[in-house]
DNA sequence: GATGAATGAGGGTTCATTCAT
DNA sequence: GATGAATGAACCCTCATTCAT
């Protein structure tokens, strides 16, 4: 369905992005968004064959973006422990800097495996893998246990840096600062699953 | 709205637990609810004034049970840690236990602050200050160290085990035993707040 | 469908007329006039078979009071032309102490012939004939012009005093006070039709 | 939310016309309309916001022009008595070319100040001016009595014709010519307010 | 007779999607 | 490709009416 036109398809996305974040999936009108983007209704019928489609290309490009930037932040630091700090603060960071892709994130991610049956959320399945790559390098060095589970930690952290960020982003106030709660928590698996 | 009748209550709740499992809130019919509990369509606004109210109730009574369960549990430990990696045990048997019930909270409870703009998800909080609780404890005990933020180790904690039950909701099979998944993930935090 | 207990029939309708003079039939619930009659809904269904016949029954029951009254009035004169000022005068004062139940028959009567198809509505013909058998009698005796069709002259008059109290029964104020206003429409059809 | 589109605002509106006559504002389902429109349901929710206003809008397209109509007939003479046999006549004679518009003005305009409350009807009050200002047009050439008040007369002639042609809408056939009616009405009250 | 919980048909309204221009 | 008016299936909710107690 993407057409060579990419530059419509990503105003679409943005408008997408901001209509979603504000109303969620199933409140955000087409004619909204249609209006956000300043195009018409019918425009985005020749840009995405359904309306979820639009999220299932929001996700994609929104994730491969945040996977891009994450790997090289990761690649900027040798030692896993280190790499498990900087994913903290920048994961953390990321949703700050974007708060609107978070809340989609945050919120239909979750859904997503309701209303799109058969999209394997793989850019998903591939951030975590940054994560559990982390872990397995910690344990082939001998910085962390070998009694670690890297499938279970990964999601382990993952969600403990995700609940931090709901919260963030349902509240409107940031009670405890960026790099604070990147510290803490990274702190609680680093010494966690150090050997 | 909720009348003294509240068996017939409780088969509107027990019939949109799953149903909103299912399908999902958005995409659950009254209809589809009223015909799984049973009854007619028009007899579920006898008990509830929206769809959304059924899904308020829903919470409300699902954290009642939950949040009785686990302070139970958790009182029958006395050491802190014990009670932390009883916390991550119940938690997932809970989810294991309540799939429909785990899927609703992971799925919907996150889209609560779009439809239901004034609700404030009470029990949820409860349920986190177990945890917070629990590490205050232990700081005063000496167990756990000063530095440690109870606001932002309970969300972590509850994050960790929450993204595992996730997967295990959303995945049908389940790679990991409970047993197994419980004693890590408690013991990343046990070990990553100690003193 | 009328049973013996009276007393409770005519609770209800007296509960019925302050409700559609409120809301208009349509918007007027069972369950409003019900409660405003103090009994359960399933008791009106005892006394009356449909919705609609509580509006025939308090037709009837109104223009059957309305007719007896107006008629003791009209014999209480000899002269025609002091029976048609008596006539304007009381039919003004009748919807004046009687606000719901005018603005009823004001709004409501319009209606019957759709949702009463076979309601023939006798006693507003009957009252009609009141002013009718009056002009007859007018005619009889040489004071009012033979030219006169009572048929038309008797829907005049009484248009013009209905199109009157329409206007004091949806503003809510009086203009006019009914004295003057009586004297005045009893003098253009007096004067209109003398010999 | 009329659009530019008129032709098709007006063809909903003939369309209600024709249902509202025959089933009454509640009875009409929007359905009906659209089918008779020979458009789809929904659009008529482009051209109305509610089924009210396509009550509101018919109220004020009818009345235009039925005002613009009766100002015309009126200038065409110079004395107030004629003008008030010409505006009577006419007046029954739009009736009988506009059973429909006139069956929905009889009955449904009644029920206006219900569900409309914030309507003001003011082509009606506009309508009734038309007489009001012969009246005053009459006093001031000495031909009408001082003491009519203008205020009751229109009134009560607007009255008296309306329910001669609510008789006429109502009952299916027409006893008395058009001719004889407005001759006879209008006679009541150019002799009954003569000076 | 009285109750009021339960029923379920019915209808106004929304909105993703289409397609003629 | 772009438009936006038109479509019509879908669904929440209402409320007159019923009937077991």
């Amino acid at each position: 369905m993407r057409h060579k036109n990419n530059e419509k398809s990503r105003k679409i996305i943005a408008a997408a992005t901001k209509i979603f974040a504000k109303k969620g999936f199933y409140k955000a009108k087409i004619s909204e968004i249609a209006k956000e983007a300043g195009i018409a209704d019918g425009t985005i019928y020749i840009y995405f064959k359904h309306k979820d489609d639009i999220l299932i290309a929001l996700f994609e490009e929104k994730m491969k973006e945040v996977l891009g930037n994450m790997k090289k932040q990761i690649s900027l630091e040798s030692d896993p422990f280190a790499k498990i700090e900087r994913f903290a603060y920048f994961h953390l960071k990321l949703i700050e800097d974007n708060k609107d892709m978070a809340e989609i994130i945050q919120v239909e991610l979750r859904q997503s495996s309701k209303f799109m049956k058969n999209y394997q959320n793989k850019k998903f399945a591939q951030y975590l893998d940054l994560i559990g790559d982390i872990i397995q390098e910690g344990k082939e060095k001998g910085l962390i246990s070998q009694d670690i589970i890297p499938g279970i930690a990964k999601r382990a952290f993952f969600g403990a840096l995700d609940e931090m960020s709901r919260f963030w982003v349902l509240s409107k106030r940031r009670k405890y600062d960026i790099e604070t709660a990147a510290r803490q928590i990274s702190s609680y698996f680093i010494n966690g699953m150090k050997n």
